[in-house]
RNA sequence: UGGGGAGUCGUACAAUGGCAGUACGGCAGACUCUGGAUCUGCUUAUAGGGGUUCGAAUCCUCUCUCCCCAGCCA
């Protein structure tokens, strides 16, 4: 009866759970809530998916309801079981329960099937013979009513028969449609004597072989809705038009009314969220996969090393309405961020190495120094760096003509190597080309640890690595899979793949602290200043590690690099 | 041009006839052994006109703009 695994309940208003409260207040279906989660099982789940999850199994959590997931598997020719077993996994992992209400829309058929009898009784739904090309002729357009099917007016007997010949198999794939007789002159399309089941000789992946005729959406689901008790059915904008015919069709068969509900779909910033789109960037392998860190699928932020507490958080901070938006995705960043501030331990990596040699540390000889693993929790202790003559900093913590701002490493300037040693740069080493092969530095023993015993301060603290002691690891720096804000905005005649960013993965050897030897997969580390990192599951390997960049550290520097550019 | 829906800081969401608020972003500063985190301050909004009211983002009215609908998809 509890779904309330799902931490941080929302607290936020919006107008889908005021309608819920007021509903509890006046004692609509009994004070109960129940809700559901209803994907079709055709694609992967992606971020836009979590807000209805986390809305639906909030709301329950919230007002001590309940939430079904149920699949929405009226189609055979789009789903697979491939795809309702990553949503169930997606779902359990972004931290919610269904308990053992696990429903598919495929179990009621039989239900569904009686019912249509019930409204081919009632005069309310007919068999109609006009082919696909017909209906839509027959059905007007936005502006002009349609005409009445020539087969309306069929018998009730006749309707029976066919009916009941169209689930024995007798006709083939579009021969014949069952129809709710309802109004041909009605400015609402969908009112325009929808189809209720169409023939499709198709093995189903869950009846098998035991249907050749299937439900449409629009009869299913508010039948499936009432047969839960469903109180409040929610789901997004474009189902609004369908709402008078979902009503419709409970009142027809005078059972359990349930209240359709409709908010507006997510959209984030350089991402796209249409599981058409997303399907297009696996089948032509813009990306590698559902589960592509770049995606932004349940499974490809969970690859990438998302936190799901980061996600919930996000789907709060945004709320709910009913207007077009697009959400900032430095908000989700943000709370990426936030959460990994708190859990990720602090680990040291360079990216992109440039030797530097302590001229006055005496070769071969090696210390080990304390680090803290993470500032933000104490409890999680400290490691032992180790220290040597020869190190790694990061290219871009050097510059021989640094302009003002900039406090890092440049000739004669003195800056902190982090827990260990202020350091002096003395000389640049350089090809015959002319680049910078290594800098040469002094460093001051007296100031073992970090701290200058003469109090004397320097502008930058700087992450390095031993050079003898670190070991090479591939990362995966990502950047967003889109480059432009909002990919779908293309000139005519153009594809939003268009929009793709050339610069979203870009993959080098970095070398990283020996202690990260023992990272495991999916393990979130922080490389400190640069950004947080997860160890891939898939391609990370004893002996080849794989980092992903789940998210970059807010960076001043690059910020003042950026601004002076323009 | 039929039907449905939506317009509040740059972005997203509140305020349901009574001081337009919160978060992210941006800007400035403090602090800092991460140019991280943290802290402080600033910035900017009710699409437009008319009306009702002591008082309107909120109610009425006209206008404008944007989104969705013509699958035997969901």
């Amino acid at each position: 009866m509890d779904t309330n695994k799902s931490p941080e309940p929302t607290q936020a208003s919006n107008f889908i759970r005021n309608i819920v409260a007021e509903d509890i207040k006046n004692n609509k279906n009994s004070g109960k809530v129940i809700t559901r989660f209803p994907p079709e099982p055709n694609g992967y789940l992606h971020i836009g998916h979590a807000k209805s999850i986390c809305l639906n199994f909030g709301l329950a959590a919230e007002f001590n309801g309940i939430c079904n997931l149920r699949f929405d598997d009226t189609n055979p020719s789009k789903e697979e079981q491939e795809y309702v077993d990553s949503i169930m996994a997606d779902v359990r992992w972004l931290g919610f329960d269904w308990q053992e209400r696990l429903y598919f829309a495929s179990d009621y058929f039989e239900r569904l099937y009686d019912f249509a009898v019930q409204l081919i009784n009632s005069g309310k739904a007919y068999v109609c013979d006009l082919s696909g090309d017909e209906i839509r002729q027959y059905r007007g357009t936005l502006t002009e009513p349609g005409k009445e099917s020539p087969y309306r007016n069929r018998t009730v007997e006749e309707n029976l028969d066919l009916f009941e010949r169209m689930r024995k198999g007798e006709f083939p794939d579009g021969a014949r449609v069952l129809r709710a007789k309802i109004d041909m002159s009605s400015g609402n399309i969908n009112m325009r004597d929808p189809v209720m089941y169409r023939i499709k000789h198709e093995d189903h992946q869950r009846t098998g072989s035991k249907w050749c005729i299937y439900p449409m959406y629009d009869y299913a689901h508010p039948l499936s809705d009432s047969i839960e008790g469903i109180t409040h059915s929610v789901c997004t904008m474009e189902y609004e038009d369908h709402r008078p015919l979902y009503d419709w069709f409970l009142e027809q068969l005078d059972i359990c009314r349930t209240q359709q509900i409709e908010f507006a779909r997510l959209n984030i910033t350089y991402t796209v969220l249409s599981k058409r789109k997303l399907l297009k960037l696996v089948s032509e392998n813009f990306v590698s996969g559902w589960d592509d860190p770049r995606m932004p699928t349940i499974a490809g932020m969970r690859r990438r090393g998302y936190p799901p507490a980061a996600i919930r958080n996000f789907c709060d901070r945004i709320g709910v309405g009913k207007r077009d938006s697009m959400v900032d995705m430095a908000l989700l960043e943000f709370c990426v961020r936030e959460d990994l501030n708190k859990t990720a331990l602090r680990v040291m990596s360079v990216l992109k190495p440039l030797k530097v040699v302590i001229t006055n540390y005496p070769e071969g000889q090696y210390d080990e120094l304390d680090a803290v693993n993470n500032p933000e929790d104490s409890s999680a202790g400290t490691r032992k760096v180790p220290f040597s003559r020869e190190l790694y900093i990061e290219q871009d913590d050097f510059m021989e003509e640094p302009p003002k701002q900039f406090f890092r490493l440049a000739p004669g300037r003195e800056v902190r190597l982090r827990y260990a040693y202020f350091i002096k740069c003395e000389s640049v080493v350089k090809d015959s080309a002319g680049n910078i092969v290594e800098i040469h530095c002094t460093y001051d023993p007296a100031t073992r640890g970090g701290d200058a015993p003469d109090g004397r301060k320097v502008k930058a603290t700087l992450h390095w690595v031993s050079a003898a002691h670190a070991l090479d690891a591939e990362v995966r720096l990502y950047d967003t899979l889109f480059a432009k804000e909002a990919p779908d905005d293309i000139e005519e005649g153009m594809e939003f793949t268009e929009n793709l960013n050339p610069k979203s993965l870009e993959k080098n050897i970095a070398k990283v602290e020996p202690s990260l030897k023992s990272a495991q997969p999916g393990a979130q580390y922080q490389f400190e200043r640069l950004g947080y990192f997860c160890v891939d599951s898939f391609d990370s390997k004893t002996g080849h590690p794989v980092f992903n960049r789940i998210v970059t550290l807010k960076d001043e520097w690059a910020k003042i690099q950026k601004t002076a550019k323009k």
